[in-house]
DNA sequence: TTTTCAATTGAACAATTGTTCAGTTAAGTG
DNA sequence: CACTTAACTGAACAATTGTTCAATTGAAAA
């Protein structure tokens, strides 16, 4: 019969995939090997293949996982009110979603190329699906005379990177809380794509 | 006496440092071996000895050039005018400047990982010199009125964000070209500092 | 208590890693 | 021509890589 509490594996699969996005965050998919993983989560290399097929999935999984979680919140957001109100509410749900994550984030854009070509084409289309939600909301917003943007396509790229910079340099430590961070940064979108 | 012209080095020399930039670009400093690198040479893996110390001289060296090429082209570049002027002149060359780059942006921006302390406190360093310069345009514009901006240093990140990202999805044979894309990130980048 | 099996070990594997270096090659010099 | 030497080869090195698997462990089930 299957154990119904207190199994290892509940405790050992979580840790490894916190181990994992942990060090690839830090060193690089490729400069972090699965001894070396595996030793911070206190077991041997082969255990971890009880976890993972191979080396390519476990940094798939984080990936997919961050994506999933991402497009999900996105959702449940429900971002309303007229195009202005839903261009602040996506602004502030970026830094929100993503500034308690670094490492997700990290890995996210910087390990596509160690991806296989069915994975990446897999975490490409995610990405395009929220990029397409946030041109979605300038398309509406030029529409209904809201905005003023030449092209809603490279306004979203702009947007998105801009949004996304943050994650790179900001430090919870630093001279400037989460909510003057989104304040600032909603400025500088809404003037950007304003008349 | 030393060879006058002709020499194999000459040509050997800038061949690795081309084929390591384009290879790292690809897939990435830790997942691209000495071998691979001499193999697209031409050479064999011990003849790449004669160019670099070692792997992490030849990364080093990679994004210095890269760094140092930037912060005498933005010396060479001259900005002058007024606060608007300039900004508009930052914006154009940062773009002229890594649009025709992609491989040197992408090494640049993505290996930070894999430089060792000293080696990345140096192009650390010079990044910060980049940053120093919108910065004190974006200074001098607040203090004389043509700029409204909060936080001229989360300005300065958000901006060059915005513009370096455009390195991660720009393709020559896209829908847009250089010009038209100049033209765009302008007034992006005018409209989110202006009032 | 005995049984069962999920979880893990530890050794082994072939391949690859960065780097070194004595020896070879071939082109320029005198 | 002979000589010099920059450039390169090819083999070797110890270490490390991802992955497999028979054997072991120990805790829950019966």
């Amino acid at each position: 019969m299957a154990r119904k509490q207190g199994s290892h594996s509940d405790i050992t699969g979580p840790r490894v995939q916190d181990t994992a996005l942990r060090l690839i965050a830090r060193h690089g998919f490729a400069a972090v090997s699965m001894r070396q993983i595996a030793s911070e989560v206190g077991v041997q290399a082969g255990a971890l293949y009880n976890y993972t097929p191979d080396k390519q999935s476990l940094l798939f999984d984080l990936m997919h996982t961050h994506m999933a979680d991402l497009l999900t919140a996105l959702q449940n957001a429900d971002l309303c009110g007229d195009a202005l109100q839903q261009l602040e509410a996506f602004t502030r749900f970026h830094i929100r979603f993503h500034l308690p994550r670094p490492d997700q984030v990290f890995v996210s854009y910087m390990e596509l190329r160690n991806l296989s070509q069915d994975n990446f084409a897999a975490i490409e289309d995610m990405r395009r699906q929220y990029e397409d939600a946030l041109e979605a909301i300038l398309r509406n917003g030029v529409k209904q005379g809201a905005f003023s943007v030449e092209d809603t396509r490279v306004a979203t790229m702009a947007i998105i990177a801009m949004l996304t910079g943050l994650s790179h340099w900001y430090r919870e430590d630093g001279r400037l809380d989460i909510a003057a961070i989104e304040a600032i940064y909603w400025n500088l979108v809404r003037k950007s794509v304003t008349a």
